[in-house]
DNA sequence: ACATCCTATAGATAAAAACCTATGAGGTGC
DNA sequence: GCACCTCATAGGTTTTTATCTATAGGATGT
C-alpha cells in the first residue's frame, strides 16, 4: 500500500460509498458524477493493493479489508477533527500561551490584571519572565516572548508600544529623615542627602537622573541596590532615601514617609510592546484584548491611560 | 482548516522538517529541493489556516498549532501502520474470513481439516454454513461463501471444482434383515427390499438413482428421510436399507450391518468448488493450500484423491 | 420485452500538485 | 569583509488529479 497517493478526498468519498452502501448515491449525495466516484474507488484500491468494494448480486459489498480500511479512516477523521477544534479554541484565544516579559517592578501591577484573565481562560498558559530592564530588552531583540512590559517606551526597530498606566514616582524617606516632616520641598532640598537607587538602565533611575540634570542638580551620594524591595526595607531602616513607583509601595505602610515635593513630578508609563515583524499570538491578542476592556476594572482607575486601541495587530 | 487540501505527502514533509527542525536537512533527507520544501509547508499552512513554523533568529519554531498537528499526524500515520500490519496479515492468510458451505455429508470430512487449519491460524474466521445439495447450490449461484464443498462436480458456469476424497458408499442393513448374514449379494438382490433416502437432488440418492435407471432396476419401496443420522438410526432399528458414505459410518458402531455388493461399487468424490469470477480472500486461499499439503496427515490416507494443485486460483 | 436502475469503461479537459532551477535576503563564523 | 549557512520567492515544466460526457452491460421490476 502507497500511502502517498491517498488524499483526504479520496477517503471521504470512500467512506461515504461505505455508508451508503451505493456508488451513485455517493455520487448524488457529494455533487459528483457516478463514474468520477467509481473511478476513485478503483483508484483507492490501487493505492492500497487490495479490493475494498465488490460487487455481489448487484449489490456493493465491503470486504474485510474494506471495512478496516473504513475503520481506520474513521479513526483519523476523529483525530482531525480534535485537531480543527484545538484550532477553534486557539484562534478564539481559549487556549494556547501567551509568554510575558516584564521589568521587575511590572510584577506589582500585572497580576492584578493577569489573575482575572486567567479565570476567564483557564487554558491559556501564561509563563511570565521578571527581569531588569536590560534583560527583557534583549529578550525583546530575540523576540522570546509575546508581550513586554517596560515602563519606558524602548525606541526600538519593529517595537509597538501602547501606555497602559501612569506610573507616578514619589521620594520615600525614614520617619526619622531630617526632610520627614517637611510640608513643602524642593528637588535641591533632596540632593545632600544619601539616596538609594536601582542599577543604571532602570527605567525609574533613568528618569532621576535626567530630571537632576536637566536641573543642573548632582547627588552627592548614592548607593546602588538590585530590587526595588531592598530599597524600601533600607529606606524604612534609615539607610537613606529612594525613588519609588507608587504603585511598589503597600498600601498603608508606615514604616516610611511619602515627601511632597513641589517643584518636581516624576513620572513615567506602563507600555504594553509587541513585536510588529512577528506573528502575534491569539492568546496574546485576546490577552490584550482583554486588558484594554478591563484597565479600569482590575487597576486603580485614576492612573489608567488606555491607549491600548492603538496597537495595530493585524 | 480545509482538510480537503490536505496530502499524505504534505503531512509526511511537515513531520520530517518538526523532527529534523530544519528545512535544509529535510529536503536533503527526502531527497527535495529546499525550495521545495519551503513551499510545501507554506501550503500546509494555508491548508490549515495558521502558522505551524515560525523562523527565530535564523532556527525554526514550531507553533502550538504546529506541535498540536505534528501529534495529530504521529496518530494518524500511527493508524494506518496498524492498517498496512492488518493488511499484510490479511494477505498472509494470517488473518481474514473464510465462509464455506458445504451439503450435509461434508460435516463428516470437513471438520478433520478445519480443526488443524484453525489452530495454526487462530486469527482467521470460519464461518461454515450447513445445507442439502440445493442449498448449496444456491449458495454458490449469489456467490455467498468462499469454498463450497460438493460430493457431485456441479457443472456450473464459473464453477472450478477439484477433487481431493473419494467418497465411497456402502449399503447397510438392520442386523435381523434377511440379507445381513449372505456373503456376496448383487443390486438387484436389494431393490425388493424398502429403501430409506435423502431427499431428491442429493448427490448420494443421483448417484444411487442413475445406477438403478442404468441396470434397469425400480426400488419397490422407499421412504425419505432428511438426514443421514435419521437414516443410520431407522436402518439400525429395522425399517430397511439406505445407502450411504462410508464417511457417515462411525467407526465400530455395530448397530448395523455393511453389506457386500459385489456387482456395484457406488463411488462420487469430494470436491472443493470456487466461483472463476469472484476474488478469492486471501483466507481461502491460505486454507485451500493447506488442505493441499495436508490431505494425507488429517483424512484418511487411502480415500484421499489429492487434486487440489488442479484449482487455479489467480 | 422494455424501461429503469445500477456500475464500469473510455476519452477528454482543465486545474492542481509536485517538482525543479535560479536568485535574493538575512545571519554566523573566521 | 567574505565564504557559507539558512530560508523565501519567482518562474517554469511535467505529472497527476479531479472532473466531466457518452456509452455499454447487467439486473430488476412491470
Amino acid at each position: 500500500m502507497n500511502i502517498r497517493q491517498l488524499s483526504f478526498r479520496l477517503l471521504e468519498v470512500f467512506m461515504s460509498v461505505v455508508k451508503t452502501g451505493s456508488i451513485s448515491e455517493t455520487a448524488r449525495g457529494l455533487h459528483l458524477t457516478q463514474p468520477t466516484v467509481s473511478l476513485q474507488i478503483k483508484r483507492l484500491q490501487e493505492a492500497v493493493g487490495e479490493p475494498l468494494i465488490i460487487m455481489q448480486q448487484q449489490k456493493l459489498q465491503i470486504t474485510e479489508a474494506g471495512m478496516a480500511l473504513f475503520r481506520t479512516c474513521q479513526q483519523v477523521f476523529g483525530h482531525f477533527e480534535d485537531y480543527q477544534d484545538y484550532l477553534a479554541e486557539l484562534k478564539g484565544g481559549e487556549r494556547g500561551r501567551c509568554k510575558i516579559a516584564m521589568v521587575n517592578t511590572a510584577q506589582y501591577i500585572l497580576p492584578k490584571l493577569l489573575g482575572p484573565y486567567s479565570n476567564e481562560h483557564p487554558h491559556v498558559e501564561l509563563p511570565l519572565e521578571i527581569g531588569n530592564r536590560s534583560a527583557v530588552l534583549a529578550r525583546f531583540e530575540r523576540g522570546e516572548d509575546d508581550i513586554y512590559v517596560f515602563s519606558h517606551p524602548p525606541s526600538l526597530e519593529h517595537a509597538q508600544a501602547a501606555r497602559f498606566l501612569h506610573n507616578p514616582l514619589v521620594f520615600i524617606v525614614p520617619l526619622n529623615h531630617p526632610l520627614a516632616d517637611k510640608t513643602a520641598l524642593k528637588l535641591a532640598d533632596l540632593v545632600p542627602y544619601r539616596f538609594l537607587l536601582r542599577e543604571t538602565g532602570s527605567a525609574t533611575r533613568m528618569l532621576f537622573e535626567s530630571e537632576l540634570q536637566s536641573r543642573g542638580l548632582v547627588l552627592s551620594d548614592s548607593v546602588q541596590m538590585a530590587s526595588n524591595e531592598a530599597i524600601r526595607v533600607a529606606v524604612a531602616s534609615g539607610m537613606g532615601i529612594a525613588v519609588l513607583s507608587q504603585h511598589v509601595l503597600p498600601k498603608g505602610d508606615n514604616s516610611f514617609k511619602v515627601l511632597n515635593v513641589t517643584d518636581t513630578s516624576l513620572a513615567s508609563h506602563w507600555y504594553f510592546v509587541v513585536r510588529t515583524d512577528r506573528h502575534i499570538s491569539h492568546a496574546a491578542r485576546s490577552f490584550l484584548k482583554f486588558a484594554e476592556q478591563h484597565l479600569e476594572l482590575y487597576l486603580d482607575e485614576k492612573w489608567v491611560r488606555n491607549e491600548l486601541r492603538g496597537l495595530n495587530l493585524k
